[in-house]
DNA sequence: CCAATATCTATTGATATAAGTAATAGAGAATAT
DNA sequence: ATATTCTCTACCGACAATATCAATAGATATACA
């Protein structure tokens, strides 16, 4: 047992909170990959304090002797795929320790024991023996259970019990398996049959070698009285009782208390539960309101209301919602909207006490109202659509069915459907199997069973675990999700993949959910008991269980993932049966009669696309429902998973705890991996984390509210149903698609009319999309508004932290940060309104001068301001020109307000105000390298006005092109003028993230387009030649960060393809096993998950489905692990950096948000913030980061192999080539890449030795590490050899047509036509003419140029660099040598200290 | 004079060649003859006719052709530098009222402008008898030769591109993995979209083949439907891997497009492929269940009208079923509101405005 | 009870699918010679 | 072992080709009305 993790937190106050969080412990289970890790322990580097007086220690220090080393992560896959073989079963399709876990655990929950009893043996033999035990254990106890209602006796149980210790030798029963029968035989009504069992379990127990006393250890099966009874009869002395049970004299609690207790604890206690909640219904709203809250009433203290309004579920006081938003909320309900936030700026009128108890009342409202939020959304939903549905029959409109009205139907069909198919899989479970049907034929009966009931038997179980309603609910919400947010890739609907795995993994969320709140439950009654039952010992005596229970929960309920397969089959039953029984009313014009028709049609289809050749299953909805979507409010259609919270988020505690409180949520958004998965939860076990975790629960607890106003105007904007900045206009009805070619038109014309056609689908469909995802942004503000929300966050694999919250957050496009503000609100002081007006002119993009100018521009534009926050719809919208309008308009409220009230500084302000990095990746590089010219040009150095990088390499490139004109240079001649910072920014962003030459030319080419400035024939010649110019000049600007790029690049090629010491299987040659890892400053592990795909085929109910294996560890990619590594290691720096200004943020009492590079806080607080996050970046970068992580790769890698060539023509080469021959002729087979390593770490066994004659023998050895001996194997390495010139393309391209020629040139000349263009060019007129004619200009036009271009490629070589030098590659001799690491660059002189008075480095 | 044979073309070739060095070239002169009077082409073209010849490569056949039929215009059409200058200057210059032009033949554009030049001035012939004016031929013999024949069979269905004159005949030589997909019947195992449209638009036969004998015993795929293929195995004439240059399997098609019947005028060639497409997903799958992917309701709807053809599998059915599910389905009030495949559309945001702007 | 066998099923691996290739260029991996 | 061809081309949030068949391995019932 570990101690309770998170108990050493800061002061950061969480109340109950924390309190219920503690009992959430973390604890790696048994079963996740074992963590045999090496623990070096290095001298420690001292890291001085950081940020503030207040803050403690935090170790940012990455190599402290605390690396997470995993090396067994490859041995297990093998062992397990013996294991498999070794069932020879052809029952084959379990396959892995998480299916049959989880499906013993589906069997045994819904209740199927006998064919649990069936798949047992084959649990048996997959699991570890511990894992087993614990499976067994459950299966036993709802044996157990069964046997008691059924036959009133444990009989059947303890003849069980008997026969499992033969049938799966090797696993004794534990006490817990004795202690689950004895505690049900007590609960006999036959008493003394019962105390036999009892007496006879326990001689057996003891035989077996138990106490007496470990039985009773299991405090959550006994009841008290259950517990004394069992002592009694066995003579257990008191002593030897847990001490929950002894009678130490306080004992007070009636028969009937303890009566109440039997059963099972859970229930009685959900009962409590019950009790208590019923309590705070009725004391709490008198509390609250007694000092005149009365406004709050309206939303009354049942959560549920505020939840069915919130999700526009029933309010039975309301008349439906017309379905379009009303725009002007009426008074009440803006009262009530707005309601806490105006008792929370009045608050400050009471007395202290009346304010905590107000805000105790609150928390605690919210508490109740975010249980209700987490676990009652689907019922929401579902009364919402019975709810219209029942008024629109009430009013007779059933002609038009509104969304919920057919949702609704299809709800309640699916749900019959579905009570039909499980009822047929309760059948196929319980008798489906051991019923010998006969036959006449020879061989196997031709059994009734087909193979979709056989496909049954597999998925069955699992379905059966969550309830048949709820399944239809969320079924269709995932697929409404699914289908707004763009289908995955597809322009038409939704991949079946994505759908069924989507889908599959909802329903496991859920009943994960179901589970854990039954647990809660136990948790909460203990609340509950505290209050109620003070003195009796069943108090004690629950919370040990709840403990036990909570702690235990980790451990014994081993809640094993489902497997993809089984999420795809789950998933696509469900969407059959769905698509099976919703229907919608369709109309359509009949071709023939030319009269309106209507039919009942499916409202989705299953169809298939190709794509290059590939076909590809999509479901599509019918396209009368998606405008249905767009033109109806997204309403009922609110998926429930994963909305913003109402109190602050659970703090991270765990792998998987933390963020919501009914639902578990990964702390890291892992990418299938394995790997990473084991990393991250033995970080977590070793409380590594704890910094990241604060960092997230800072940014969690950052308290947002919905902008009402900037809401008003999108509401407004969104009913036009217009065109309006970023929302599209709401199409309806068909496209109005071009004309068909003429039948027999010419091919490309009929190619050019389709890619027209599929370009509007396109174009339509994306407008759709983002007016869906406008919709559902809309629904959740409207759904929250007036409400304290927080959103929780959590890490993706690099540390960069994310609010969990899909559609609206702060990381959103501008429209979701201009809707959002902060909670709090704080006085401007003197700074904060600078700071504001700065903000201002941030959001109009006139944010690369200096702050004064800043400020200048908005007290320039306050007029316009002003006519922005007051009409900003019906005035000169001045909002809308801004880079970032929503952002922008939100300012000009907050900025007018403050600017109007009495007392500007005392203004209190919500929003937020951003500090941006410029540029944060070569800002960190910069640090990194210590690069001076690069810092000054990302403003680590302190300057005047800010650095505008993008600017300077523009500026840079013109220059450039300037000379090469002046030089003649035809093409630089075009580009003089036209290099604008627009044309270049791209790809000097993207340089960071090591874009190549072609994607960077790409890029420019495009931002050269739309300047229109460039002739179309000219674009490409131009774009190659920038892009050449910017890569040189950023090349140089940043030198030391394309060293350190490099060195990044080298390593992880290194590490890449290098073998670890012990291989356990043979490798293919080019294959190798190894991924990046490294540590961030904050202890995070970060593994780099790119890995060759390896995805099989799943037969599904729908299609077959192509799904990989998660649990397999696949090759790596390494060429994806180089070029990967830098920008992920510069982003696990700049997530650290974020985390670390988070951090101090947090303890100096700074509401702080971010979106990665972009720091929020209230713009009081700027000048605060912007000193923690300067310090946070020194202290980051104060110790050198690259030679640590030099370090922690010679560590984490040490005994690595790496494959490396050697010249071939040197003596070791030729030597090493003999021992090889020599090697073979002994083994008689082919060296593979492990023998020869295995020789290495025998010799190396052999040399370690203590025998002497052992340690002789090793030396002797030869290997080819013994060969090269201590040759500098810098010397024996091949060595790039440059040459002049590639030969490469000289032979290549014969094959276009000669020259640049074009077609018709070549066919005049050929066929001797003169150049005069004959006349009768016009004859094909269609759509294709304009696009033949264009085509053929441009290739006149490239014809003509084409002589210069080869004179003027050839002879500027001013601009060619390298592009003629080429790396001639010679092949040499590949050996494994011990991984080293090349040295680092060298550090140059910039310190990053200055920055400390850098203004522009944020800003 | 044999071609093939070392020396006779340069060895260097082979380096140098790009591209072109998968093209599998009939050059067995004999041969040629051998499967031209075979064909007895001689009775529909003699002299009066032009001919398309496309990838003339190593120019054996188009002499072949060229001696055997005398064609009143000979174009060539060969884009690759060797192959061209070969013919044109070489091996075949001495060819009467031929032209060998350095165009790729695989762009459309490029007969565009042959018409527009009157490189060949086909008559316009009616769609009740072949268009004996126009000889089409090449050897489309590297990986995009099944795209190509694919397409032809299409332009066949539109009537568009060289078909547009009339029913011209085609001799496609191609390699067995082209041939083996257009000429499978109903219930054959290849059966699929190509030789589906195929059935419905052309008589198609398989005149020559190499034998599958050459490439049985490497180890590779090559050549494997010869053997596979009984339309391939039982060609009429066989010629051996000797005969070719670049040693690979190699199968001349001769296509005759069918006659224009009366529903080829109701129905559009992109409802047909359409129909096709989408049914050959599943072509195990009988109708009733195939027919879904056609568009939501799609059972429902045809189950009156084609209710006959629903336990047949796609694979099973017959040119004239699949015309009477064309029919039904051109009539059909619910069909989905456009029939494209939207696969494949990687398109980036400024081809999308090149194209907006366009319309 | 066993043995042998016929027959059935699940699993796995292989193969085909569609059908314009609009361009660019250089390194590294994979495959063929 | 060396040469040629094939592939891919910026990071993260946000993963996904499918139908069909042949071969094979494993399970199970068989001789009755």
């Amino acid at each position: 047992m570990l101690p309770l993790t998170a108990t050493a937190r800061s002061a950061v106050t969480r109340g109950r909170l924390l309190k219920s969080c503690r009992l959430f412990n973390s604890k790696t289970s048994a079963l996740s990959v074992a963590g045999a890790y090496q623990t070096h322990s290095p001298p420690m580097h001292d890291i001085p304090e950081i940020i503030g007086d207040r803050s403690p220690r935090v170790d940012i220090s990455t190599n402290s002797g605390k690396l997470v080393i995993l090396t067994d992560l490859f041995d297990r896959p093998t062992e397990g795929d013996e294991e498999v073989d070794a069932i020879s079963s052809r029952n084959r399709y379990i396959r892995n320790r998480n299916h049959v876990a989880s499906l013993m655990d589906a069997l045994v929950t819904s209740g199927h024991l006998k064919r649990a009893d069936i798949i047992l043996p084959q649990a048996h033999e997959i699991l570890s023996p511990e894992e087993f035990a614990l499976v067994r254990n459950d299966f036993l106890q709802m044996f157990v259970k069964k046997d008691l209602e059924d036959h009133k006796s444990v009989s059947y149980s303890i003849n069980w019990l008997q026969s499992s210790v033969d049938r799966f030798p090797g696993i004794p029963l534990d006490s817990k398996s004795y202690a689950i029968i004895i505690a049900t035989a007590c609960r006999m009504p036959d008493l003394l049959r019962g105390n036999e069992h009892i007496s006879d379990l326990m001689k057996q127990y003891k035989k077996q070698g138990g106490l007496a006393k470990d039985i009773l250890q299991h405090v959550e099966l006994f009841t008290f009285r259950d517990a004394r009874r069992v002592a009694m009869n066995l003579d257990i002395d008191e002593e030897d009782l847990p001490a929950d049970f002894r009678t130490d004299g306080s004992r007070s609690a009636s028969p009937e208390d303890a009566e109440s207790m039997s059963g099972s604890v859970t229930e009685a206690l959900s009962k409590m539960q019950q009790c208590e909640a019923q309590d705070i219904l009725n004391r709490l709203p008198p509390d609250v309101f007694k000092s005149g809250f009365d406004s709050l009433t309206p939303v009354d203290s049942h959560g549920i209301k505020l939840l069915r309004s919130a999700l526009k579920g029933v309010a039975a006081s309301k008349r439906p919602q017309l379905p379009v938003y009303a725009s002007n909320p009426d008074a009440d309900a803006s009262r009530e909207d707005e309601g806490f936030l105006h008792l929370e700026e009045q608050l400050s009128l009471l007395p202290d006490e009346d304010q905590t108890k107000y805000r105790d009342a609150f928390e605690s409202y919210n508490m109740d109202r975010q249980l209700a939020l987490e676990t009652l959304a689907l019922e929401s939903a579902r009364e919402r659509w019975k709810y219209d549905y029942e008024q629109m029959h009430a009013r007779g409109e059933v002609r038009v069915k509104n969304i919920n009205h057919y949702l609704w139907e299809w709800h309640t069909a699916m749900t019959e459907q579905l009570q039909e198919e499980l009822k047929r899989i309760d059948l196929l479970l319980d008798y489906g199997t051991g019923k010998p049907s006969k036959s006449k034929t020879r061989g196997a009966p031709k059994s009734a069973v087909t193979p979709s009931d056989r496909a049954r038997m597999r998925y069955g179980a699992y379905l059966k675990l969550v309830d048949p309603a709820k399944l239809s609910v969320i079924t269709i919400l995932e697929l409404l999700k699914m289908h707004s947010s763009g289908g995955g890739g597809v322009t038409e609907g939704i991949r079946t993949t994505r759908a069924v795995l989507n889908l599959g993994r909802a329903i496991e969320m859920e009943y994960n959910s179901e589970q854990l709140l039954k647990s809660d439950v136990v948790q909460t009654g203990f609340r509950a008991t505290k209050s109620m039952l003070h003195s009796v010992p069943e108090f004690k005596r629950s919370l040990a269980v709840a403990k036990r229970i909570t702690e235990g929960k980790n451990l014994s309920s081993w809640r094993p993932e489902w497997p993809d397969d089984i999420k795809a089959e789950i998933g696509s039953t469900l969407i059959s049966i769905l698509m099976h029984v919703a229907r919608i009313t369709v109309s359509a014009v009949d071709p023939v009669t030319g009269q309106q028709v209507s039919a009942i049609a499916p409202a989705f289809t299953h169809t298939y696309q190709y794509t290059g050749g590939l076909k590809l299953g999509v479901l599509k909805l019918h396209r009368d429902f998606v405008n249905k979507i767009s033109r109806e409010p997204a309403s009922a259609m609110l998926h429930p998973q994963q909305l913003p919270m109402l109190v602050k988020p659970k703090p991270w505690v765990g792998w998987n705890e933390g963020a919501y409180y009914y639902s578990k949520t990964a702390l890291m958004r892992t990418k299938d991996s394995a790997e990473q998965t084991a990393y991250i939860k033995e970080a977590c076990r070793r409380n590594d984390l704890e910094s990241v975790y604060e960092g997230l629960d800072v940014l969690g607890s950052a308290a947002w509210i919905i902008n009402t106003r900037v809401f008003e105007v999108l509401a407004k904007v969104w009913n036009t149903g217009e065109e309006f900045l970023e929302i599209p206009t709401r199409y309806e009805g068909d496209i109005n698609f071009p004309l068909e070619p003429p039948k027999d038109a010419d091919p490309a014309v009929r190619r050019d009319w389709a890619r027209v056609c599929k370009l509007m689908i396109h174009e339509r469909r994306t407008s759709h999309s983002q007016r869906c995802d406008v919709n559902y942004k809309l629904e959740i503000s409207r759904a929250f508004l007036g409400e304290r929300i927080f959103f929780p966050h959590n890490i993706d694999f690099r540390g960069r932290a994310y609010a969990i919250p899909p559609h609206l957050n702060h990381l959103g496009n501008d429209m979701c940060r201009g809707l959002l503000m902060f909670w709090e609100g704080k006085p401007l002081g003197e700074r904060g309104l600078r700071w504001l007006k700065i903000h201002l002119a941030n959001v109009c993009g006139y944010d690369k001068a200096d702050f004064q100018s800043r400020v200048q521009y908005a007290d320039d534009k306050i007029q316009e301001i002003f006519d922005s926050a007051d009409c900003p719809l019906d005035g000169r919208r001045w909002w809308m020109q801004a880079s970032d309008p929503w952002q922008c308009l939100a300012a000009c409220f907050e900025l007018a307000d403050a600017l109007r009230s009495p007392d500007p500084y005392a203004f209190r302000s919500r929003l937020p105000v951003h500090q941006d990095g410029t540029c944060n990746g070569l800002q960190h590089y910069a640090a990194l390298g210590g690069d001076i010219e690069g810092a000054r040009q990302v403003n680590l150095e302190p300057g005047d006005k800010p650095q505008d990088i993008y600017t300077h390499v523009a500026s840079r490139v013109h220059d450039y092109v300037k000379q090469d004109a002046e030089n003649g240079h035809e093409v630089a001649k075009i580009l003089v003028g036209k290099v604008s910072r627009k044309v270049v920014k791209q790809s000097v962003m993207t340089n960071v993230y090591g874009v190549t030459y072609i994607g960077a030319r790409a890029q420019i080419l495009g931002q050269l387009k739309d300047t229109k400035q460039i002739d179309e024939r000219d674009l490409w010649r131009c774009a190659a030649y920038l892009t050449t110019l910017v890569f040189k000049v950023v090349r140089n600007l940043f030198n030391g960060a394309h060293l350190i790029q490099d060195w990044l690049a080298e390593c992880a090629k290194r590490i890449s393809k290098s073998v670890p010491p012990t291989v356990h299987s043979d490798l293919k040659p080019n294959s190798s096993m190894t991924s990046v890892i490294w540590t961030t400053p904050l202890g995070l592990p970060v593994v780099q998950p790119y890995r060759e795909i390896v995805r099989k085929q799943v037969g599904t109910n729908l299609q077959s489905v192509f799904i990989s294996d998660p649990y397999a560890i696949h090759p790596v990619n390494s060429r994806k692990q180089v070029t990967a590594f830098p920008p992920n290691f510069i982003h696990s720096l700049d997530a650290t950096h974020m985390l670390l200004s988070a951090l101090a943020c947090g303890r100096n009492g700074l509401t702080f948000a971010a979106v990665h590079d972009s720091y929020w806080t209230h713009a009081a607080d700027i000048d605060r913030m912007n000193a923690i996050l300067r310090d946070a970046f020194i202290k980051l970068h104060e110790g050198d980061l690259v030679a640590k992580l030099k370090e922690e790769f010679e560590r984490r890698y040490a005994g690595y192999m790496q494959f490396i060539e050697i010249d071939n023509h040197s003596r070791e080469a030729k030597r090493i080539t003999e021992w090889r021959k020599e090697l073979r002729t002994r083994l008689g087979r082919k060296v593979t890449v492990r023998d020869e390593i295995e020789e290495e770490s025998n010799r190396k066994e052999l040399l370690n030795s203590n025998d002497p004659i052992k340690r002789a023998e090793g030396a002797a050895m030869m290997t080819p590490l013994s060969i090269i001996g201590n040759t500098d194997i810098e010397e024996l390495k091949m060595k790039r050899v440059y040459t002049t010139n590639g030969t490469r393309n000289a032979v290549k391209s014969t094959e276009n047509e000669s020259g640049e020629k074009t077609s018709e040139e070549i066919i005049r000349e050929t066929l001797g036509i003169p150049d005069s263009v004959p006349t009768e060019r016009q004859e094909t007129a269609s759509i294709n003419d304009n696009l033949e004619a264009s085509e053929e200009t441009m290739e006149e036009h490239s014809l003509d140029d084409e002589v210069d271009e080869q004179e003027t490629v050839e002879d500027t070589d001013s601009t060619a660099i390298g592009s003629n030098i080429k790396v001639l590659k010679m092949r040499g001799l590949g050996i494994f040598y011990p991984l080293t690491f090349p040295p680092v660059p060298p550090k140059g002189a910039f310190d990053v200290k200055t920055l400390r008075n850098s203004l522009y480095f944020f800003s | 004079m044999k071609l093939g044979e070392p020396g006779v073309l340069p060895n260097t070739w082979r380096g140098a060649i790009g591209k072109a060095h998968q093209r599998v070239n009939m050059v067995n002169y004999e041969k040629s003859e051998e499967i031209l009077k075979y064909l007895k082409l001689n009775e529909d073209y003699n002299k009066n006719f032009e001919l398309i010849d496309c990838y003339p490569g190593c120019g054996v056949w188009s002499r072949a052709l060229h001696k055997h039929l005398e064609p009143k215009v000979h174009v060539m059409l060969e884009s690759f530098d060797n192959y061209y200058s070969w013919n044109k200057d070489g091996y075949n210059r001495d060819l009467s009222a031929s032209k060998v032009i350095q165009v790729d033949p695989y762009k459309w554009k490029v007969y565009n402008l042959l018409e527009r030049y009157g490189a060949y001035k086909p008559e316009h012939v009616p769609f009740n008898q072949i268009n004996k004016s126009l000889l089409y031929t090449g050897q489309f013999t590297t990986a995009q030769g099944g795209q190509l024949l694919s397409q032809f069979i299409t332009c066949i269905a539109y009537r568009n591109w060289i078909q547009k004159f009339g029913r011209i005949r085609m001799l496609l030589w191609v390699r067995d993995t082209a041939a083996f997909r257009a000429v499978a019947t109903p219930e054959e195992p290849s059966r699929g979209k190509l030789s589906a449209l195929v059935s419905l638009f052309a008589d198609i036969d398989v005149v020559a083949a190499s034998d599958s004998n050459d490439f049985k015993r490497q180890d590779t795929k090559t050549g494997k439907f010869l053997e596979r293929i009984p339309a391939l195995r039982n060609a009429p004439i066989k010629f051996s891997v000797d005969d070719t240059f670049m040693k690979g399997p190699l199968v001349l098609l001769d296509v005759k497009p069918k006659e224009q019947r009366e529903w080829e005028s109701e129905i559009s060639a992109h409802e047909m492929e359409y129909v096709l497409r989408n049914l050959f997903i599943t072509p195990k799958m009988q109708l009733r269940t195939s027919i879904n992917t056609l568009g939501a309701g799609a059972r429902e709807y045809f189950e009156s009208r084609l209710g006959h053809l629903y336990d047949k599998t796609t694979h099973q059915l017959t040119p004239d079923e699949f015309v009477e599910i064309f029919q039904e389905f051109k009539v059909w009030p619910y069909k989905p509101e456009h029939l494209f495949d939207l696969g494949e559309d990687d398109l980036d945001s400024r081809t999308k405005r090149d194209i907006i702007q366009f319309i």
